[in-house]
DNA sequence: TCAGGCATGTAAGTTGTTACATGATTAC
DNA sequence: GTAATCATGTAACAACTTACATGCCTGA
């Protein structure tokens, strides 16, 4: 799975332009996929030389122009290909679990701190995907539902097992 | 947070080789981290330049030799200042959410066996990590304790989700 | 007037993976 | 005999991020 991958998924039901496919990384995706810019406007790039999107340019009223793309049969395919290929393992780096790894090395408030601040974090993020749940729930196919259901159930999840890890840290103090 | 910071965190507590490393990478870090030797070797090459470790070759009995790698002084300096650095936020790509939010273009079958494949990686990690724990568990720090137990808890819960995720999407049929 | 949203793009650099190359030993 | 474990390393390539560059419009 490349950033190719999702945006041509992106691309299946409705014409977006680098900056749309950005702001849905930023919300819908949030929990389990993201990309900048710079991968964005060059793979976007690089796809429609393929054949696998067409440029639109429109113009806006008091607004910049944008160029807004859409898939074409190939790039149907292409999307169908991804689809039907074996499933990749999930990819995780958490900073916040190799610093508790190695928390031996800090004081203790070192490791209060990142649990508050990842406790913090996590709480911000189920808010605001609750927001977007709420926002674009009946524009959502039934699958989209169910996943952004699973993302927010394992984010609470987190954020319950997080709590629950600070309050046996705070204990013996 | 790179393979170099993880690596000298490693050392902090004693001397290993590059395949040692990668082996505490495929069992204990496997929740949170990962590297392949592409980036293990090269790293410990260029710390080693860097003045942040030493090496020293061992011979071994009906066993190829190996490179042991000893922070130094220069390498703990190192690792301190990652440590008091800005928390990173947690890097996620999972392939497996992504196809759950296209899956709308599938047939419903092809959903059921990437839950199904979901569920049972995750029953599998949940054991490996559930053994590398009692294995190791009397050498472990507290807060290395916390984290694979942490991790544990995670996987645990992130299974439940998935497998109620998956009767629920079976029952209609 | 100034921050934030809208909008696109490039260049340099970082980081990492995959595949290749090698080879002894051990347990089944 | 054959698969797994132990052990190191490189080269080619892939993928992505950060910082830079630009500029208009709107609302507080």
């Amino acid at each position: 799975m490349t950033s190719q991958d999702v945006i041509l998924g992106i691309l299946m039901d409705g014409n977006y332009s680098g900056y749309e496919i950005k702001h849905k990384f930023e919300t819908l995706f949030s929990y389990f996929y993201n990309a900048s810019y710079g991968t964005i406007y060059p793979t976007l790039s690089k796809m429609e030389k393929q054949g696998l999107i067409t440029k639109e340019s429109i113009q806006q009223e008091s607004k910049p122009n944008k160029n807004v793309y859409t898939i074409t049969e190939a790039g149907r395919e292409a999307f169908m290909h991804y689809m039907e290929s074996d499933l990749q393992d999930v990819e995780l780096k958490s900073d916040f679990m190799v610093r508790l790894f190695f928390g031996e090395w800090m004081e203790p408030e070192y490791v209060i701190q990142w649990l508050e601040k990842s406790i913090a974090k996590e709480e911000q993020q189920i808010k605001k995907l609750s927001v977007d749940y709420e926002r674009w729930k009946s524009t959502m196919s039934p699958t989209q539902e169910i996943c952004i259901t699973l993302g927010i159930a394992v984010q609470e999840s987190n954020l319950r097992i997080l709590v629950d890890g600070l309050q046996k840290l705070k204990a013996p103090l």
